[in-house]
DNA sequence: CGTGTGATTGACGCCTGTCAACGTCTGTGG
DNA sequence: CCACAGACGTTGACAGGCGTCAATCACACG
């Protein structure tokens, strides 16, 4: 097995002008880089379940991994994506309760692991940590918020539409506008809360009115304007 | 105007076991409620709207608030409601977002301000109320993930079910087993995404099953262990 | 080549949103 | 005191969006 890494450094996951590791000090960004673990996850694998104690929280080095809870009868809602330099496990962490979603890997990824004492120690010596991350946490509950709204007003036409920009924003899109995620159409439909057939009809629906282009999974936008008129946002 | 109340003390919001306000020293405690203000507002007062900026929280001494987001064509979706010893507006003040909603009097309430200054300041210098504040945000996150779940898989029939058992965690019931706040039917179907209409429908449906026992806006549960069933609640 | 996962298509029907009409209640102003 | 407006609640009719079930196809993999 030649599949040894070499362990990332945090420095280098502090990158971005969004990075919570930037409110560190460099001695403190050296002790979370000597502390810490790290590995390496392939595709498919469960990081943690749904109802599970979380003692540490996870950094995503490289790779993609699907948040997501397990609904009636099984059917997963997917909550979000996290990729490179994105934390995952620091609600259920923080909170003290049980994860509240299942981590699970979709493009293969390296981790890190920072143990739960470290983080909490960081959190008290480091008060301008401690608001970043509170800063985060209320973004995404900002998000969380708009989502609800979104899934309880608008019909799956214009989620479906609505969810192809979420995911250019997350994952960008190439030269040719192809969207920078490959997902199945059932995760698509674990996005916006509804059937597996529904998304494979409304898709076609979108082809045929030269919304998208569609290639197995890779989605390519080709009227934005008019897709966003489909979703119902006016920005 | 005899409507001159006494400014409530910090110190008593700083009730039950979950109070962010445990964690101040006494005399962070004394200087919050120096530098608070104080105000009383009635019945469809609207605090702050969706999109303005929040330079300061609210705290809930008396009444109940409703935030809400404005969907489409104007649709209201209610996300919370607030009541004595919570806290609104901190989700924009601490992401330094414009409000994410609007905050409307649902019943005649005294709500105290507290600048964004003074509560930077006060997380500044006290970590264990940074993460106070961090875990009850992480504990909204978390419910905010699960009504998005739920919201998505769930029929309009187990959501109303459901919503009863949510108003009943929030408000309680009396002896008679009545919940003890009162929404008009049109607050109801906002809550769960839905049209009114169906909400009276429901209601009347679920009367005749004898489920609950409708007296106007008053609601009173009868059979919690079918209503549940009826959630498709299983806990 | 069998097996399994994912994609697609069609048929069918129910849930639920929309529209419209009407009843009820409360507060307001003449 | 009555008339009126306006908010809220109720009921019925109706259509269509979307979920479910079932059959078939495409493709990868051991």
């Amino acid at each position: 097995m030649k599949n040894i890494i070499s362990i990332p450094e945090c420095k280098d996951c502090a990158i971005g002008s969004n990075s919570l590791f930037l409110h560190l000090t460099p001695e403190q960004l050296a002790v979370l880089n000597f502390d810490k673990g790290c590995d390496v996850y392939k595709r498919g694998n469960i990081i943690y379940h749904e109802g599970s104690r979380v003692n540490g929280v996870y950094c995503v080095n490289k790779g993609i991994v699907k948040l997501y809870k397990t609904g009636l009868e099984g059917r997963e809602q997917i909550i979000r994506f996290a990729q490179k330099g994105e934390m995952i496990g620091y609600r259920s962490l923080l909170s003290g309760e049980h994860a509240c979603h299942s981590a699970k890997v979709l493009e293969d990824a390296v981790l890190c692991y920072i143990p739960g004492e470290i983080l909490f120690e960081l959190l008290r010596k480091n008060s301008e940590f401690a608001i970043a991350l509170l800063q985060f946490t209320c973004r995404e509950l900002g998000e969380a918020n708009s989502f609800i709204t979104e899934i309880a007003q608008k019909t799956v036409r214009e989620r479906l539409a609505e969810v192809l920009f979420i995911l250019k924003s997350n994952f960008g899109i190439d030269n040719d506008g192809v969207l920078q995620i490959s997902l199945t159409r059932e995760e698509l439909a674990n996005m916006i809360g509804t059937a597996t057939e529904s998304v494979i009809r409304l898709l076609s629906e979108f082809k045929d009115d030269n919304l998208i282009e569609i290639n197995g999974r890779k989605i390519k936008l080709l009227n934005q304007k008019l897709l966003k008129k489909t979703a119902n946002i006016y920005d």
